[in-house]
DNA sequence: TTGATCTACAACCATTTGGTTGTAGATTAG
DNA sequence: CTAATCTACAACCAAATGGTTGTAGATCAA
């Protein structure tokens, strides 16, 4: 079957991270902008804890990392677990389309 | 901020459906091979309730569909929900090669 | 018809999830 | 130094999740 080159927990994390609205929109701010836990909380109608659990559901999805600048904690963009998301969904696709060569070619053989 | 073509809960149900060891498999299967219900569970230490419940999942996520044939039920894959998940992640990666790009050109600039 | 197979669905249970409040430790500002 | 800010983390709660067993309705095979 192939398709997995990671850990299924590791997978399990990331989608998991991502099946959620807020912490989609937290990926989608970091990857432009710049924020602080506290900055991010400020967005949202919910409390700095709250957030603060968000992110870290992140961190261990490896889609952000941390880094302390003085009080603050800076929240980074982590490419690598977007693209281990999106290469999942790349093969998933590849075997799709094998598949339909392959049944194109049964039916040319027919 | 763009990136949402789709709703939110839509997504949140397309993560969290592929959030699952158990469910990427059954994608995987079923993106090769014809399996109904039962004989997916025949595939797993699980009740076949639990793979029920499973493939339900999946099926709100609009990642498989269901097609009745004869006492059987036929579990086949929905393209649809796997591009969806898959075109956030690529919309994600854009917004972060055009971030680069700015950034690049500032210090081109400077 | 009878029995086996496949499915649907309810009820139940333990654990996880997404939120809260509260407390306490660092760091910065005045 | 003192007060404000930012963070970490614990404790708690309601709801969702992932599993179970059990019951009942269709459909097929003999």
């Amino acid at each position: 079957m192939v398709v997995d080159q990671v850990s299924d927990s590791e997978l399990d994390r990331l989608f998991q991270a991502l099946a959620d609205a807020t912490r989609r929109d937290i990926v989608a701010r970091v990857l432009t902008g710049e924020y602080s836990v506290s900055g991010l909380a400020a967005e949202y109608a919910m409390s700095f804890a709250a957030v603060q659990k968000h992110v870290a559901v992140l961190e261990r999805a490896s889609l952000v990392t941390k880094e302390k600048r003085g009080r603050e904690q800076m929240v980074r963009i982590h490419l690598e677990g977007l693209r281990r998301a999106r290469r999942l969904l790349d093969d998933y696709e590849e075997i799709w389309q094998q598949r339909v060569a392959r049944i194109d070619d049964i039916l040319a053989e027919g």
